[in-house]
DNA sequence: AGAATATATGCGGATATGCGAATATTCGCC
DNA sequence: GGCGAATATTCGCATATCCGCATATATTCT
C-alpha cells in the first residue's frame, strides 16, 4: 500500500510528469532533462531521483553521464494503463509542446567540452 | 495537467485509498466511513470532499445522510485502468481487511435514532 | 419553533514537500 | 595526481498538506 502511495506522489507533481513526457520521447541526461524542461541541475537530479525510487525510470551510467530511461520493466503495471492518459492529458498542455520543442535542441555537453 | 494532478494527489493518501477501498464494495454515507476506517467525523468528510473534487466519487443526498459512491461515469478513464491496481496493491494490505471488517457492521445512525 | 442528528468548514499546529544556493562526489582527460 | 564537467546531496526557507477541535449549516422529528 505504501508503494502504490509513493508512485501516485510520483505522478502528484508538475515537474515531475514533464521529466516523464520527456522521457517517454527518449532516454535523457540529467543536463538534457535540465535543458529541456529549462529548470536547475538539482531540481532535475533532485526529481528524476523520486521517479526513479518510485519505480518509473531506471538509470545507467554512460561515462561522465547518467542516463534515464523509462523503466518498462519493472514499472510496467502502472506505465502501460497511465501512458495514455499522462498523454492525453499532457498534450493539451502548452507547457509540455515547449518541453518538447527544446528537447529537440538538447545535446550532452561533456565531456570536458574540448573535443567540440 | 492540473487536473491530472489533482487526480493523482487525490490518490496519494492512505486514507483516501482505503475510502476508495470501501466505496469499492458499496455505497456509504459518511458516518458509515467513520466507522468502517474508525476515523473521526471531520477527516471522513474532508477527504470524501477531495476525492469527489477530483471526479472519483458523486454524492447524493438521501434525508439526513449524504451518500458517496464512486463515480465510474466521469471517473471511468482514471478508475478503470486504476482499480485493479488498486485492488492488487491494496488487498495485500493488512488496515484494508480490518476496514472491510468494520464496514460489515457499520450502520447509518439516524435519523434522531430514536425510531430504532 | 426547538431539539437532536449528519455533514461541512474555519482555524491553528505539526509535518511534509519543493525549491535554489552551496557543497560534495564521481568520472574522464591531461 | 590534478582539473573540469556531470551529477548527487545538504541546508534553509517558503508553501502545502493533514489532522483535531470547535463551530456552522442542513435535515428530521415532535
Amino acid at each position: 500500500m505504501q508503494d502504490l502511495i509513493k508512485t501516485m506522489k510520483a505522478l502528484s507533481d508538475e515537474t515531475r510528469l514533464r521529466i516523464l513526457n520527456v522521457l517517454l520521447e527518449r532516454e535523457c541526461c540529467v543536463c538534457e532533462v535540465m535543458q529541456a524542461l529549462d529548470i536547475s541541475q538539482s531540481r532535475a537530479s533532485r526529481n528524476l531521483g523520486i521517479l526513479e525510487d518510485a519505480g518509473f525510470l531506471t538509470a545507467k551510467r554512460d561515462g561522465a553521464w547518467i542516463v534515464y530511461s523509462v523503466d518498462w520493466q519493472t514499472a510496467n503495471r502502472y506505465a502501460t494503463p497511465l501512458a495514455k492518459l499522462l498523454r492525453d492529458s499532457l498534450d493539451s498542455s502548452e507547457v509540455i509542446a515547449q518541453d518538447k520543442e527544446r528537447l529537440k535542441h538538447a545535446v550532452r555537453m561533456g565531456p570536458t567540452a574540448l573535443g567540440k
